[in-house]
Formats: structure tokens, sequence, C-alpha cells
RNA sequence: UGGCCUAUGGUGUAACUGGCAACACGUUGGUUUUUGGUACCAAAGAGUCUAGGUUCGAGCCCUAGUAGGCCAACCA
């Protein structure tokens, strides 16, 4: 077998490199620390997708560790839904543990790190603090605690522990630079009085450590070898190793922190701060609502771990900011669905037909095949009857030939049952049409171009059915500055519809997946009862004759081609000359025109710097003289730098440009 | 008066570590089809932010610039 190299990205080369500098393979080792103060959302599932990802990969063991050392955030409801969406994605982890399980060692280390003068209690308020800690472009000053002896330190760090301050009054600072050029090495703060009731430990402790104190130790502890996480921490990375110097064993494994770019999904945020904005201001129904980009969402809006895991990956890993299409999500969920989903047929905008020559109160049950994508699934039967539904929208009375649904005097295919053919409709005082009578005829084998789904209205159930929109009707949300997000909150997310449904669904269970046939994919949601049938639509199938109609909505998001236009014609000049010799000579003399066409609005200002461009770019010199020769025409002079432009272009090796020179000279 | 990170088709990721840019989504055609779905075939679309440099050769290396992101919570 040949071994086909398959591209690593950037963390797995450096895991590669560490094998291959001697590690062990025996001491990867990853985690994922989610904080348990809000539900695990899509963007989530990269993070954990590539810490686990990569434990599959080098059959690692992977721990879930929850860092909770903010005890006024966090709460066990979260750990619980937490595990239950990591294991639902079908992830399994070595060890479920806590930061807070380490509190004790930290606190034995931070009297440590006070002995050895490495840190000190400060007792400002933190308006001071921030004050002399700087800005970014400003170097921060020392604090008048800052020298405080070992003994006073220690003793008043024993007196925060016993809770004999009050929050805010003191804390524990790392002794590093105040004048360091990353922020964070200003004399962190390890550790703050806060006297709330933790969700582990009770009330045993009144002084909680900070994240940066924290996390790296906790990895240490745990003895992870690669310690992964978003961009945003990149900064910190230099706390994490200062921290871990202080403590770290030589013959012990050393965690290394690296980091990656968080997932951006288009018309979607991902803030949780946001996130719960939206559940608590009513805009949906819960951290669970199929609209919401979370797990817990997803899972109810009927997407499949399978489909989530497909499209982390494919989406990658690297260090660029990014924001993913949700088509991409879409054809994941579809491509998973396609494979697995049972067909059935439902109508959910109803119009009637009544088959004119097929007997009153006959009934006939046809064999329907539940999906023509695996030979397993079998089939079902379905009812038909003299009275149908179809979709509204599948007939018209008068159509082009493009149209290849029904239309009077034309035939279709009804699916699994007779060939139909439209011969009148009955309408309201108002024009509406009230059903549309057929003809059936029972020769199937006839070619028709359209195919339409529908249910026998004797043997239809109603069901509920729920469709969503995206909930921002902009692609990036948050990332205006000038405007609150919610400013784009699409008012049309959710669609309440009352549909029929083929019998056949009577017994479908919760969470059970459809494909309702050229809708697209359904699942049964939490709310459905033997009552009454409820419905999401997880998302469409692709339709590609929707796009052929002409678009009804303008709300198109206008055409970024503007800023092309608006860019300078100087720049789109260089930009066409770069591949100037590459082009075909039919492509040439296409692209020569443009060239001179833009450089009609190019001033000789704005010409003169590329006179010197570097002898090898020959494409960027040819559109250059290109234009050089229009604005000649339009009266420029011809200076020095002209002259020696041309004459260093006709002494060029590319007949191409030597042709353009002589045309100058 | 700063530090760090990033820059490749519309989007995302590659390019065997320097050898004339590939894959997926999307787009556009077409074939098949009892789903205008699926599957299959094909096409268009970037010459790698800009300018210099090193090199026989640069998307990969160096320098400078430009643009975007992150950093001033007793949050993580």
């Amino acid at each position: 077998m040949s071994e086909e190299r398959k591209p690593l990205n950037f963390i797995e080369q450096i895991i590669e490199e560490d094998l291959a500098n001697g590690m062990s393979k025996n001491n990867l080792r990853f985690r994922f620390p989610p904080e348990p103060n809000g539900y695990l959302h899509i963007g989530h599932t990269k993070a954990i997708g590539i810490s686990f990802g990569l434990g599959e990969k080098y059959n690692a063991p992977v721990n879930l560790r929850f860092d909770d050392t903010n005890p006024a955030k966090e709460e066990q409801e979260y750990v619980d839904a937490i595990k239950e969406d990591v294991a639902w994605l079908g992830y399994k982890w070595d060890k479920e543990l806590f930061s807070s399980d380490y509190f004790q060692q930290l606190y034995d280390w931070a009297i440590h790190f006070i002995k050895e003068g490495k840190a000190y209690i400060d007792s400002q308020s933190s308006e001071a603090m921030a004050e002399q800690k700087g800005t970014p472009t400003q170097p921060g000053v020392d604090g008048p605690y800052r020298n405080r002896t070992v003994a006073e330190n220690l003793e008043l760090f024993e007196r925060m522990k016993n809770g004999e301050f009050d929050e805010g009054s003191h804390i524990l600072r790392a002794k590093i630079d105040m004048q360091h050029p990353n922020m964070l090495m200003r004399d962190p703060i390890m550790y703050r009085i806060l006297k709330k009731e933790h969700h582990r430990t009770g009330n045993t402790w009144c002084i909680y450590p900070m994240y940066d104190w924290t996390h790296g130790e906790s990895d240490y502890i745990e003895q992870i070898s690669h310690s992964l996480c978003s961009l945003e921490f990149k900064p910190h990375r230099e706390l994490y190793d200062w921290f871990l110097d202080q403590v770290v064993d030589q013959s012990l494994i050393r965690p290394k922190q690296r980091e990656f770019a968080r997932l951006n999904l288009s018309y979607t945020i991902m803030s949780k701060r946001k996130l719960l904005q939206l559940v608590n201001d009513g805009i949906v129904n819960g951290w669970d609502d199929p609209r919401m980009p979370t797990i817990s969402g997803l899972r109810r809006r009927g997407y499949t771990p399978n489909a989530i895991r497909k499209f982390v990956e494919t989406v990658g890993v690297a260090k660029r900011d990014n924001i993913i299409d949700v088509s991409l999500l879409e054809f994941c969920i579809r491509e998973d669905l396609n494979k697995t989903a049972p067909r059935v047929m439902a109508v959910l905008d109803p119009v009637k037909v009544i088959i004119t020559n097929y007997p009153e109160g006959k009934e006939e049950w046809f064999d329907a095949e539940n999906n023509q994508e695996d030979e397993t699934a079998g089939f079902r039967k379905v009812p038909f009857s003299k009275e149908l539904y179809i979709e509204k929208d599948d007939f018209k009375e008068e159509a082009s030939n493009k149209f290849f649904r029904l239309k009077l005097g034309g035939e279709v295919r009804l699916k699994n049952a007779y060939i139909i053919k439209a011969e009148n409709v009955v309408k309201d005082n108002e024009g509406n049409i009230k059903e549309i009578q057929c003809t059936y005829s029972e020769d199937t084998s006839k070619k028709v171009k359209g195919t339409l789904h529908w249910v026998s209205i004797k043997h239809a159930i109603k069901a509920e059915v729920r469709e969503y929109d995206r909930l921002f009707i902009d692609e990036a949300p948050d990332s205006h500055q000038d405007k609150d997000f919610m400013e784009f909150v699409n008012p049309n997310s959710l669609k309440t519809i009352k549909a029929f449904v083929e019998p056949s669904l009577k017994e479908a269970k919760i969470g059970e997946c459809f494909q309702f046939q050229r809708l697209g994919y359904f699942n049964v949601d939490n709310d459905s009862s033997s009552e009454q049938l409820v419905f999401n639509k997880t998302v469409g199938l692709r339709d590609t004759w929707a796009k052929q109609k002409p678009k009804q909505n303008n709300n198109q998001p206008q055409k970024p081609s503007n800023s092309q236009q608006q860019r300078k014609a100087i720049d789109v000049i260089q930009k066409l000359g770069k591949k100037y010799t590459n082009l075909s000579e039919e492509k040439q003399l296409k692209v020569k025109a443009e060239i001179q066409e833009l450089a009609k609005n190019v001033s000789y200002d704005e010409l003169q710097p590329l006179f010197n461009t570097a002898v090898k770019k020959v494409g960027t010199r040819i559109a250059v003289a290109l234009a050089l020769a229009v604005l000649l025409q339009n009266g420029q002079e011809r200076n020095g730098d002209v002259n020696d432009f041309i004459n260093k272009a006709l002494e060029d090796k590319n007949e191409l440009l030597v042709f353009e020179a002589k045309a100058l000279s």
C-alpha cells in the first residue's frame, strides 16, 4: 500500500515534530477545557474536534476539564449540559476533571511563590491598579505594595484565605515586570477574594485562582502535552510559560500552548453573552431553540453528530480569522441525511385535486420506496383516493414548458402513483383556485417530465411544521462597531405551518429524521405529542428550480462590485499586467484594450513610480508601457524618466515588451 | 506612542518545507433520474496584499510598507 500523505494542519505538524524529536507517543495527552457558564455552540465544536480528533488520531487520552475558577458564574447545570453535548457528538473523554480539584495544590504553589519573592499582596483599589498598569502603548509603574516583605505577604495571604478580608480589599499578584510590553506580564493577579459558594468546593475557599494562574498549572498537573486554544490567548502564552517555569520538574512533561483561529459562521453570532441575550429577550425560545447555533439547538433542529463532525473536519485548522459560509454546514447535513433519512410525502401548502374519473370511495395502497440511496430501507404503503392535496406551487393554469409541473392540459406523475392530467379549475368568487379537476391514467410507463408529491386528503394527518430562516439578516451581525447586533435580527426567522403528512408518519418518534420528498429534511420536535405531530425543517433540498425563477425578493445583498470599480485604475492596470505574459494572444489583445481604456483615468504621478519596476516583472512593465502610450497621446511630455523607462524596455529580452517600447519611441 | 499574530479564487483549507497553485463548498452548463433531490461529467474563477531583495528558480526565505485581528476584566 502506498502511503498517501494527507496534508497535516499546523498543530499536527508541531506534534509530528515533537515526536520526531524524541517525545514518546505515549506521552501525548490533550484536554478540552470549557468553562461551565453557558451552553456549547458550533464554535466550540471546532475546539472539541481538534483536541478529541487528535486524541483519536494518535490514540491518546483527552481529558474533559471544567475550568471552574469563578464561582460567581458557574453552575452544575452547565456541567451537565456540556457533558451531554460532547458525548452526543460522539467523543469519549479519558477523565472528567475540574480545575477546582487543584485548588489546594495551586494554593501551596502560591505560598512557594511568596517565599521566593515572586508574588506579593496588593491592597489597592482596582482603579488604582489599573492606572499603574499603563496601556498597551504605555508602560506601567510599580505600585506601593510591590515590595512588602515575605513575612507580611505570607501573613496577609493566610488571612485572605481565612476570610478575614472583604472582597476587593486584597489580591495576590505575581511579581514580574510592570514595564513589560505584554500587559499580561505586568504583575498579573493570581488570587482574588470571592465570598461565593462554589458549585463543587462549596464554602471551603473564599479565595479563587485566576485563569492564567490556573490553566497552565492544571495542564501540567494532568501532564497535558499540547494545550490547544483559540487565537485570543496567544498573548497569554508568555505568562503561561512564566508560571510553568516556576514549578516545572524537568523530568515531567511540560505542556505547550498553541493557538488556532476560532470558527465563525456567516449570519450567526457565537458569543455566549449575546446568545444569552437572545434567550433573555425572547427572540428565541431557549438555548435549544432550533434557530440557535448551540449544539443543543442544532440537535433539536435535526443536525446529526456525523454532519457536525464532518463540517468541523472540512473547515480545517489555521491561524487566520475566517467566516465560514453556512452553505457548507448545510451541505454537510444534507450529505448525511440523504443517505439515512427515510423519504415520505407531506404537503405544506395544499391545493385540492379531484380525480374525476377515479371511483368515489375507492382507495388503493401503493408500495413506496423508503430510500433509494439505501437498499435495506425497504418499502411502506401509501394510500391513494379520489381527493388529494398537492402543493400550490406545483400548479399553474398556464406556464412555459420550462415549468414541468402541473398545468391545464398537461400531465404529471404523482410519485408512487398514477399519471394525471389537469382538465379544469374551480375558483371561488375572488378568483382563488379551490380545486383542480384532473383525470388519471393507469399507464404509468409513459414519459412525463414532472413528478409531484401528494397526500390523500382522507388519509392525511395534520401536523405542525416549523420552518426556520437565518436568525440575522446580516452576514456578520456582531462585526459592526457602530451598530448593535440586535438591529440585524430577522423578524421572520420562524414560520409555523399547518401541513398534511402521509399516514405512515403517525408513529414517528421525537428526534426521527425524514426527507419530505421534494421539500427537504424534517425531524420530529420535542414538542410533538400523540395528538399533535410537530416537525422542524432541518434544511431544504437543493433547489435549482427556485434559482431559475425571477427573484421576487430583491433583498439580495448588494454586490461588492462597486468596490471593485472603485479600485484605482492604476492598481487594476498593475494587476492586469502581472499576468499579461502568461495569456494567450487573443486574451492579450483583450487585456491590452482594457489597460488602454483604464489608462485614461491614470495620472502621470500615479504611473511614474512604476517606471523602475524590477526588470523581471515584465508583465507590469508592459502594462506601464501601454498606459504610458495613452498618456503620451493625451499630451504628456517626454521627460527624462519617460525616456529612461523606454530605453530600458527596448533593451529587454522579452519581445512583447520590446514591441510595446518600440511603439513608444 | 508599543507588543504579538495573520494575509493564497466568492468562502474555507492545501501546496511533499524553494521547483511555474490543488481540494472542498458555492457558481454556471450538461448527462442520468418516478424527488427540478442524489449521482456523474464539464466549465468559469486566484498567479498567492504591495514594493524591493536573496536564488538558476519564491506563495514558501530576508527587508520595508499596507491592511485586518488580539492585548489596558479582581472573566475564561
